[in-house]
DNA sequence: AGTTTTATTCTGTCCGGTCAAATTTTTATT
DNA sequence: AATAAAAATTTGACCGGACAGAATAAAACT
């Protein structure tokens, strides 16, 4: 069926995420990813064009899935503040998995500047979470606040902040940081939406 | 002599640096460097062990002018603002070269994880930058703003709000967004660093 | 001449992608 | 339902090419 080649492709792409994850970006070979998905090589050929084809849509999945989970947190909440709390939530939830995640992700930006197509994706997900932020700033002015901000520079940089404390914590590796990290990083963005001009 | 191999080293990582930058951390071969470098690989084979060497002291020499190079920019000024603006002009000067610089030091993050001696090297980097912060936030507390800001965890926010804009700037392929990056960061973190508390 | 430095060649290893054969699944026929 | 035929999927051996590091040769310097 269409459904066995969709999940075939799947397993493939979680199993080349666990083997970036260990073993690095440059260091995976197509046995590699056979290994961790428990099939051979021939499979992977079979269902992408070529390794770079794995890769791309790895990148494409792990960012879409993302947004989307940071997207249907920021709307379970009614108000600017909650909304904000709760982007950063989801952008440093699930300390273990977002490990892997971030780590893979890194080494994606790392290769954009030498792969057109990775570039391409990278810049749809920079759009997606602008327009997270440019949502909650919105929220916030409609409620009378974050009235001295921007919207669209302040939702660069909430990412910025956020990219900066998820790289900070990936590099640290310290697992009681990542509460340090998700709180500090929320209090100071609050800090700068909120602040009064002098 | 010893200065002519001190140079020949140099010559290296600087051909290694641009290598890297134009063909990615993983695909340059000793003999891209060699060819960067206008020697033979037999040069390099000579003055460094191997090719994880080479790399290795790249990335210990660009941290180390990178901090010099932010560390001198904020002795140069007397008053916490002002040095803050240096600190972060610092971080973006020199479009041109810094993006070099910043590619290839984002290429070395993502190979953090796989390698030990890198760590080390990126740990030290990561003091040195909150210790510029703490340097700025302390000098701001003695003239009595910056009141209701934590030393530590300030100068991992700042960090990581010039990482997080610098990472921007870098995947967005615009040479003109080099001043609002500078100028948003910079703002941002004054924002930050001056909030009264309510 | 002897030593240091540079250039070239060699060698063993590894990898991505292919492909023909084997296996499994689906469809058609009785 | 049983069987046969066809299609889809999986396998792993294989090939050509690339590379790091070693070995060797040549040149430059002292």
């Amino acid at each position: 069926m269409n459904n066995r080649a969709e999940e075939r492709r799947k397993q493939v792409l979680r199993a080349t995420l666990q083997a970036i994850c260990d073993k690095g970006f440059s260091a995976v070979t197509l046995q590699d990813i056979a290994d961790y998905a428990d099939v051979s090589k021939g499979v992977i050929s079979y269902y992408f064009k070529n390794k770079e084809d794995v890769f791309y849509h790895l990148l494409e999945w792990m960012t879409d899935r993302i947004f989307q989970s940071e997207y249907a947190a920021i709307q379970k909440e009614s108000n600017a503040i909650d909304k904000m709390r709760a982007y950063v939530n989801a952008a440093f939830k699930n300390p273990e998995d977002n490990r892997i995640f971030y780590r893979v992700y890194l080494e994606f930006l790392a290769q954009v500047n030498q792969n057109e197509r990775f570039r391409e994706v990278n810049n749809t997900f920079y759009k997606n979470c602008w327009f997270i932020g440019s949502e909650i700033i919105q929220k916030g002015k409609s409620e009378g606040i974050f009235t001295n901000v921007e919207i669209e520079s302040g939702s660069h940089m909430i990412r910025a902040l956020i990219d900066g404390c998820l790289l900070q914590w990936l590099m640290r590796d310290d697992e009681t940081l990542h509460s340090y990290y998700r709180d500090n990083c929320y209090e100071t963005i609050i800090t700068y939406l909120n602040n009064k001009k002098s």
